[in-house]
RNA sequence: GGGCCCGUAGCCUAGCCAGGAUAGGGCAUCAGACUCCUAAUCUGAGGGUCCCGGGUUCAAAUCCCGGCGGGUCCGCCA
């Protein structure tokens, strides 16, 4: 672990406290630590004199006037000036280099293990449709914020909690009882001159068991079978979409169909009809099965799935309600609810709906207290429209002795024509975006680059669309709200691409000139070579990763690494371009420090689950 | 109506929690750089009422109060 650059800061305020000491006065509160706004002005800086000024009364200029006469300086700097009421460190490049270089694994930016166990839960998106762009916003800051909190030393444990008991789904169920799919959307490659449902009813007529089904039934059973031999795995979620908006038309005919779905619910939840039981898992995985490639291809894991009907089947559900209902929280007329005023709260929360079914809100209580239960930290990553949902659940979980979860809130990616509907079936589909993604790429790699097979070039676009995709996203403060737009989302310029192009140009230099790592021996490597402010430039930002990933770690804060990734690249491309490294006087140091530069390159676009492809 | 979030050049954005130097970046615009490790790059220029108005402070984009504009929530939905 490299604690180069913190140790700049530590040692700044150890000098500045002694000086203080030793001129005999009062210790400020805090010893601030800035970094100056131009290179040339220092490395660190510190403006403590503020500080010290209303007390001592003299004017911050004449104070660190006073503090250079005493002031040690730490051997890591090569000299401190004054200038106004700052005091500004400069570091010694010589010494400073080395130590960094040294530091410099491929383990980079990986933290020591702290023993605290973090269960985080993202995407959770509903199964009733493939996902969407407003989903991913929640998958890339989740799984971005994993990776960052597992090399930070934490333990993390991703899961998806799937809403197989809403009502959204058992209008999806509904669909594959009542409705047909579309056969005339199948893909090509099925023959058109065959019905679909045509072979069902065969295959079904040849297993006499099938025969007794009849009814709803038998047409949820035709639609399975449709979905599971006629549709692709991943393009399930797109079929399930697809008759959930087809159900939603439907109901907006006929609302009198709503005690239907209703009654689906009921049943499901009675958990005595395993027939339905047998729809209900079916449909959902079917859309599971369809959302797993996209995230894969997102390079977005989860460790566990978490079934919301677990928590009504296993009586957890039940167990809350009668704890809630025996401390005196609840009340109770033709509904069972919490009043909630006492806590800041007037809407009160609905823990059972008049016909004795659950909702979302009570299993999502329980499963909040089984994660409380299972970690240390829970944290959720939810659009900020839960807000309120969760500080509810939030307050009941103290009742309850659980911990409340930490919420990472995120606005909402909206098209320009408006607001995303898997209901009114108006989104863009994270398949689409990704495709378009990867042809883009596809078309520049193609352009500056004929001595590739296709198969590589694919292979370098999918890296590069994949990333451009996720950079998009984790690179902008989550509350901020974005408004979709293609040319904004898939840029290459001064975006992704061109950090991952960094990493090409670095790779490239390394195996030109045969670099082997091992063999080098970093000791007394600089001589006495005076660094170049382009190389002084890129060994600090080197040095500022390990602290970048404590504190996107701590304050939870994902585009901080975005941000760092840019510096880097920066650094390293204005390197590049203005000191030549093979063939040079100083071939031997530069080749180390494209190699750390490489390896800090791909780390940290490994916590953002960006691939850092080693040609373009 | 009430709660929460956002408002920083034509566009996107960091900085705000922990107030300090000329408000950082990027896109777009303009001017320049490939006989030299890939120009998905680099160098330079112009462009700002940090939404508005008060207040606190030696010092406010940052903290406090009041507005304005946009988003979102206030379901026996999830």
């Amino acid at each position: 672990m490299n604690l180069m650059f913190r140790k700049l800061h530590r040692d700044v305020r150890k000098s500045v406290k002694e000086a203080i000491i030793e001129l005999g006065w009062d210790l400020p509160d805090n010893i601030p630590i800035e970094e100056p706004p131009r290179p040339d002005m220092g490395d660190v800086a510190t403006s403590v004199a503020f500080e010290l000024a209303s007390k001592l009364k003299r004017s911050p200029v004449k104070i660190n006037r006073e503090l250079m006469e005493v002031i040690k300086k730490p051997t890591i700097f090569k000299e401190i000036k004054s200038v106004g009421p700052y005091l500004n460190f400069f570091i010694n490049y010589q010494n400073y280099s080395e130590s960094v270089l040294e530091t410099v694994d491929e383990d980079y930016g990986k933290l020591e293990t702290i023993h605290e166990k973090i269960i985080l839960e993202h995407t959770s998106a509903n199964p009733n449709g493939p996902l969407h762009i407003g989903h991913i916003r929640n998958s890339i800051l989740g799984d971005s914020l994993s990776r960052i909190l597992s090399n930070s030393g934490c333990t993390v444990e991703t899961q998806y909690y799937v809403n197989d008991m809403g009502r959204q789904i058992a209008m999806v169920v509904w669909g594959l009882l009542n409705l047909k799919f579309d056969p005339s959307k199948l893909a090509d490659q099925s023959p058109k001159d065959i019905d679909p449902y045509q072979q069902i009813d065969n295959i079904i007529k040849e297993h006499s068991k099938l025969n007794d089904l009849e009814g709803t039934y038998l047409n949820g059973l035709k639609n399975i079978l449709y979905l599971q031999i006629f549709i692709d795995a991943e393009l399930r979620d797109h079929q399930i979409g697809e008759l959930y908006f087809q159900v939603n038309q439907e109901l907006k005919n006929n609302p009198d169909l709503k005690g239907g779905v209703d009654e689906l619910l009921r049943v499901y939840e009675r958990g005595n009809d395993p027939l339905l039981g047998f729809f209900f898992k079916e449909a959902v995985n079917a859309c599971l099965e369809g959302m797993d490639p996209t995230l894969q291809r997102l390079h977005v894991h989860h460790k566990r799935f978490i079934w919301e009907s677990k928590f009504v089947r296993n009586g957890s559900v039940d167990e809350i309600i009668t704890k809630l209902k025996k401390d005196g929280h609840t009340q109770e007329n033709e509904i069972l609810c919490l009043n909630l005023e006492d806590y800041g709260i007037e809407k009160e929360l609905v823990l059972m709906r008049s016909d004795g079914t659950s909702l979302y809100s009570t299993r999502d209580l329980a499963y909040h207290l089984e994660k409380s239960n299972e970690s240390d930290v829970v944290i959720d990553i939810l659009g900020s429209d839960h807000k309120l949902a969760i500080q509810q659940i939030s307050i009941v979980l103290g009742f309850l002795d659980g911990k409340s979860p930490e919420v990472i809130f995120y606005e909402f990616i909206t098209l320009p024509e408006g607001s995303m509907s898997t209901r009114r079936g108006v989104f863009i589909s994270v398949d689409d975006l990704l495709e378009e993604s990867t042809e883009r790429a596809m078309e520049e790699i193609k352009k500056r680059r004929d001595d590739l097979s296709n198969d590589e070039a694919r292979e370098i676009a999918e890296k590069i669309g994949v990333g451009a995709v996720r950079f998009y996203i984790a690179r902008l403060s989550p509350e901020k709200h974005i408004v979709f737009k293609w040319d904004e989302a898939l840029s290459f310029e001064r975006g992704c691409a061109s950090i991952q192009y960094a990493h090409a140009r670095a790779c490239k230099i390394l195996q030109k000139a045969e670099f082997d790592s091992s063999t080098v021996n970093l000791e007394g490597i600089l001589g006495k070579y005076d660094l170049k402010s382009p190389e002084r430039e890129l060994v600090k930002v080197i040095s500022q990763f390990t602290w970048v990933v404590e504190e996107s770690a701590r304050s939870r804060k994902v585009h901080l690494v975005s941000q760092y990734c840019l510096d880097l690249a920066s650094a390293f491309n204005k390197f590049y371009k203005s000191m030549p490294v093979i063939g040079s006087e100083e071939e031997e140091f530069r080749l180390a420090l494209v190699d750390k530069s490489r390896i800090t390159l791909r780390n940290s676009l490994e916590l953002l689950g960006i691939d850092a492809p080693e040609s373009m």
